[in-house]
RNA sequence: GGCCCCAUCGUCUAACGGUUAGGACGCCAGCCUCUCACGUUGGUAAUACGGGUUCGAAUCCCGUUGGGGUCACCA
């Protein structure tokens, strides 16, 4: 299949996953999956110090939970390394790379030297053309850039961009432990695994020039490429932990839908009319990669949280039941696992108000146990004047059959209003009683999911707490 | 500092060169209501600036300003 589309994500492990990289993956896989293309997992791992077998699993994990499935690899770079030192060799062979001899320090003098006289920052090349046993000992090996022409870039996302060779410098391609560096082995594995688009991050644009330089040295075929425009803090700089939730696995503890994030990620510099919620299968019908904007996005945690509310309430409750389990332990609440057709129930009095799973989990304690009342409404509401009515609600609500909201709704009304009231008199203090709290789900929901039983034990209680005040 | 990218309400974004510059989040007010939410109605708020091109510019061109990215033996 010579003109099948092959698209990659290409982290490297070296801590969590950030949501700038859950979208790149995004935008990869839907791009894959829009042209009947493939998806590629990549781990580029060659800074063996701070890679992590614990960071490969997160990014799985991440991408996993946003149902992102990937076709081929995972690929893991350091089991590549034949592949690279090949073609380092190749270079070394047709004298398009030489080795450096320079140290860190010496190196380092060129750059201070160079900021102090407001010279631009680019290796000298003062090992280019050293004679044989000039100088020896530890080196780097670097490819020899070409140093005239332009290299002009059509891009996907951004149109197209210029650069000039005369400022590229002689990038690193191995390390004096020998290993080999970014920029040889993303364009080693890139071309050696067809990959046709990349799509990346615009951090990377600048980077693009030098990839292309090293196609036109191997000879491959230079793919096309489509910089996307980075997520920004509310400083408008990248986005990053110190702006508060910036890994994908920060907000699946804070509770949130994958499918809200999708769909906000999606959002981030692009639009399809005024539709705001989308599902994936949408996002799969009407995004395209042409329409993504140029401009960086300022990420919005309310807009993202308010998303959230909407997917609540969309995604099947017995769904959200289902993932709302490992929530409920983290409470406390729970000691075993509750029945799912219970829960689901519970979930439906609570979707419309909760905007995240971790807020659900936090108003649905007393549907698990009973609490000490909230100090302020139990002295409103829970007060002499209204037990006798209390009383005689608990004696009627025995009565009633099925106790289920509608049924507890009507009756409850019909038999306020015989004696020439309204539920708006009954209604806080029965809240109070039977959750603890002054705001809460629906009055005759909560009766019925809590159960004819429990629903009078709370309301005996209440009426002891308040003839003990 | 060099190079590169970007520029519409506070934020995310719409607007074949002709619209009272639209929608959404947020915020404010009203309505709904057993509380809180949800929902709903209305309000608030933007084309960075300066030159061109054109009958006509948010839209095309140039410049200025502002913001960002990148210049590692990180990726």
């Amino acid at each position: 299949m010579p003109n099948e589309i092959r698209v990659r994500f290409a982290p490297s492990p070296t801590g969590y996953l950030h949501i700038g990289g859950v979208r790149t993956a995004l935008y990869n896989w839907l791009f894959a999956r829009q042209n009947a293309g493939k998806f590629i997992l990549r781990i580029e791992d060659t800074d063996l110090n701070r890679s992590t077998a614990e960071a490969i699993r997160w990014i799985l994990d991440g991408l996993d939970w946003m149902g992102l499935d990937w076709d081929e690899g995972p690929f893991v770079q350091t089991e590549r390394l034949d592949l690279y030192n090949e073609h380092i060799d190749r270079l070394l062979a047709s004298g398009k790379a030489y080795r450096c001899f320079c140290t860190p320090a010496e190196l380092d003098a060129m750059r201070k030297k160079a900021l102090a006289q407001n010279l631009p920052l680019k290796y000298d090349g003062r090992c280019r053309n050293l004679k044989e046993g000039e100088r020896s000992g530890e080196h780097t090996l670097r490819f020899k850039a070409p140093q005239d022409g332009q290299i002009v870039i059509d891009d996907l996302i951004r149109g197209s961009v210029t650069f000039d060779q005369t400022q590229m410098d002689d990038l690193i391609i191995r390390r004096s432990d020998g290993s080999p560096t970014y920029n040889l082995t993303v364009v080693v594995d890139d071309a050696l695994m067809g990959v046709t688009h990349v799509i990346r991050g615009e951090d990377h644009l600048s980077n693009t020039p030098r990839q292309v330089q090293l196609y036109e040295a191997f000879g491959y075929l230079v793919p096309k490429f489509g910089h996307m425009s980075l997520i920004l803090g509310p400083d408008r700089e990248k986005l990053s932990k110190r702006h508060g939730a910036a890994s994908i696995s920060e907000f699946m503890e804070m509770g949130y839908l994958p499918e809200a994030l999708v769909n906000y990620l999606v959002r981030l510099g692009w639009s399809h009319g005024d539709q705001e919620i989308f599902s994936l299968e949408e996002v799969l019908e009407h995004w395209r990669l042409e329409d993504v904007g140029k401009s960086p996005a300022v990420f919005d945690h309310q807009k993202l949280e308010w998303l959230n509310g909407q997917w609540m309430k969309r995604v099947p409750s017995g769904e959200i039941a289902r993932r709302l389990i490992p929530f409920l332990e983290k409470t406390g609440v729970v000691d075993q696992a509750p029945d799912l057709e219970w829960l689901e129930k519970l979930v439906l009095t609570l979707r419309e108000r909760s905007l995240t799973l971790v807020e659900m989990a936090g108003k649905a304690d007393f549907y698990f146990k009973e609490l000490p009342y909230e100090a302020e409404p139990a002295q409103k509401f829970l007060t002499t004047d209204i037990e006798p009515l209390m009383e005689k609600a608990g004696e009627f609500l025995e009565t009633v059959d099925p106790f289920d909201h509608e049924t507890l709704y009507s009756k409850t009304k019909d038999w306020l209003e015989t004696r020439g009231l309204k539920l708006k008199v009954l209604a806080q203090p029965l809240r109070v009683a039977l959750t603890f709290r002054k705001d809460s789900p629906g009055l005759f929901e909560v009766m019925e999911v809590l159960g004819k039983e429990k629903t009078l034990k709370r309301i005996a209680r209440a009426r002891e707490w308040i003839r003990n005040q």
